[in-house]
DNA sequence: TCCGATTGCTGATACGAATCAGGAGAACGT
DNA sequence: ACGTTCTCCTGATTCGTATCAGCAATCGGA
């Protein structure tokens, strides 16, 4: 830094020198002149005074009087760069950034209400940080069910990737929308062939969690198949659980995340099983894209659902009065068909 | 969202529901409680009432009497999150994270000053966007001399991640050491038995480039070997070109980027000459952990460049009166020696 | 010549928080 | 009983900008 840090010039200074009064330098700044009625000659004089001057807006006076001062907050209820998902909030982030960008918006990433167990909240020392942006973006795997509705409660304007319900609240969000993939893919296995679909998924029944079982009953129903649900924890993916899985006949299976399928896979494999050889799979999340073993999954659309939460945020400051939550579902892609195949003759 | 966004609670609110002045909320919210000679019942119902309503100071007003808001800038010339170069800001980004967490700092993500070319600038319509937050971490491969200078005589407090000359300005920055680590690569190869070391710089001779280039003096220097320079841009590594370097007898070269180390690669196997079987080289860059070529190149600590650019800002912020500019190198590691070997005999 | 409209501004005020001078009331000393 | 000190506050003002009501001067028309 060069200087010691001297007073700023000012619109005053700034009126001063042109010889007018502030509120005409305000509206010549503003672009405000010719509505103003403000002649060439004098919003030359005071352009002149600026330049001579160096006089900046002050922005934290600027955006004291206006309504909003264009920040748009980021919250995640975890590290919001951690090291080793390097993709997973990356992606959100990007797309965040897009948006922002489009729309003039900055965006602060708070950070700041972290707790010595790692855990971030909104509220410290019972005031909500994020009220320092005009709204938020949450983004969570970490349920933090009161933090939400009370946040809600306050009318503070949010959205939420990925679709969160809590109690006494309605909250907007942006959700991939897992049931119509879910329902792609048994629909797809069916058109193969398939007449017995299995689905494996976990016992914390989360929102996302629910979506999918919807999705898997609204294939089966479509396809006239029966529903053949397995809701386990991972503790339980053992070789008599497998037993009684493969002796209700299935010939394809749908795994509700990563860690099933890899316990399932090993499980397969000691018993010289082939996928999908004797058994077709997908695995109903998105696998990282580099990685061991390539199943058939999903593809996340990660940069839209963050680019959509932005957007619909912006929405909702627009519209000033009471406003319902929104949702938006964004498509899932189905990523290929590398562990689907049609059932074993 | 429940209830119709109310218009957010401000100090005379607070005052309001605790029976007391809008002053004794201030002196309360900004722990001058004591020394006001505020006693704890009233402290308590002042924090109660906060809490009641969610109260949350406004930034803009706060940084507009000239206390800080407890907010650092990032800024960047380009697109903080480029798809293509996923790791090039993300680990600044971690280390900025990490300190700011530390050290209870929210991050503004200065996106919004981003011109229809792509191209980031500080300053919107004259006005000073960073001005919201306390100070700025800065971070650029492109240069924007005239906003850095601006932003200096302006006194506002930033640190640039990478060393950055400006004329007439004084700026703070934090760099990786690539002088020592380029003469430590010179050494590491005179140790080996080169006596004839050669190192191919670009054209755009910015200030990172000059650091390298007085490391390999000083390596040479240092070694007692000749230098042997040679300032190319991409279009000239041609086969004429190659030829006149190894003409001059090289047994290792040190290579600017990536892109001269692919060119130098491609000519070199042209004619059938292997590294480092009979050239020595080494790329002076940080070349992305996964990627087709390998090479001996640098390893620059950017997390920890992003956690101290955060440290040395806050630091910067707490010195009140004029502060000289300050500085700080960071050691960079040699990554390894895959194309590094003893001359051919 | 007087009225109304237009031009070209200005003064006052609000935004929300911080700060400072000061003041009411209680307690204490003499 | 009266001055002094303390405790616990409050009112008024400030930061720099935006906005709005309004005002003086000029002009056009009848």
């Amino acid at each position: 830094m060069t200087g010691v840090r001297r007073r700023m010039p000012r619109q005053a200074d700034v009126a001063r020198l042109a010889g007018v009064s502030q509120a005409t330098v305000s509206a010549v700044i503003n672009g405000r002149a010719r509505e103003a009625g403000i002649p060439e000659q004098t919003v030359r004089r005071v352009e002149d005074a600026v330049r001579r001057l160096g006089y900046v807006a002050n922005a934290a006076a600027r955006s004291l009087k206006g309504k909003g001062n264009r920040l748009i907050g980021v919250h995640s209820f975890e590290s919001m760069f951690p090291i080793d998902q390097l993709d997973f909030y990356h992606e959100f982030l990007i797309g965040i950034e897009q948006q922002a960008v489009a729309d003039g918006y900055d965006l602060v990433l708070f950070a700041s209400t972290e707790s010595a167990d790692g855990r971030r909240h909104i509220y410290r020392d019972g005031a909500n940080r994020l009220a320092l942006a005009d709204g938020s973006v949450l983004i969570g795997v970490e349920h933090n069910a009161s933090d939400l509705a009370r946040l809600a409660g306050e009318g503070y304007p949010f959205v939420h990737i990925g679709r969160r319900t809590v109690p006494d609240a309605e909250i907007s969000w942006v959700s991939a929308d897992y049931a119509t993939a879910t329902a792609g893919i048994v629909g797809r296995l069916a058109a193969l062939g398939h007449r017995r679909i299995g689905y494996v998924t976990s016992t914390e029944r989360v929102d996302v969690h629910m979506d999918k079982e919807s999705g898997y009953r609204a294939g089966c129903a479509a396809a006239g198949l029966p529903e053949l649900m397995y809701v386990v924890d991972t503790a339980q993916v053992t070789d008599p659980w497998l037993d009684a899985v493969l002796a209700t006949g299935v010939t394809a299976l749908l795994l509700e995340g990563a860690e099933i399928a890899t316990l399932v896979a090993a499980l397969l494999d000691a018993r010289g099983l082939t996928v999908p050889g004797d058994l077709s799979a997908a695995v109903l999340v998105n696998l990282p894209a580099v990685g061991a073993p390539r199943w058939s999954s999903l593809r996340i659309p990660r940069n839209e659902m963050g680019r959509m939460a932005v957007k619909l945020l912006i929405d909702l400051l627009a519209d000033p009065g009471a406003t319902p939550a929104r949702h938006v579902l964004l498509p899932c892609e189905q990523l290929d068909e590398l562990t689907i195949a049609p059932p074993k003759a």
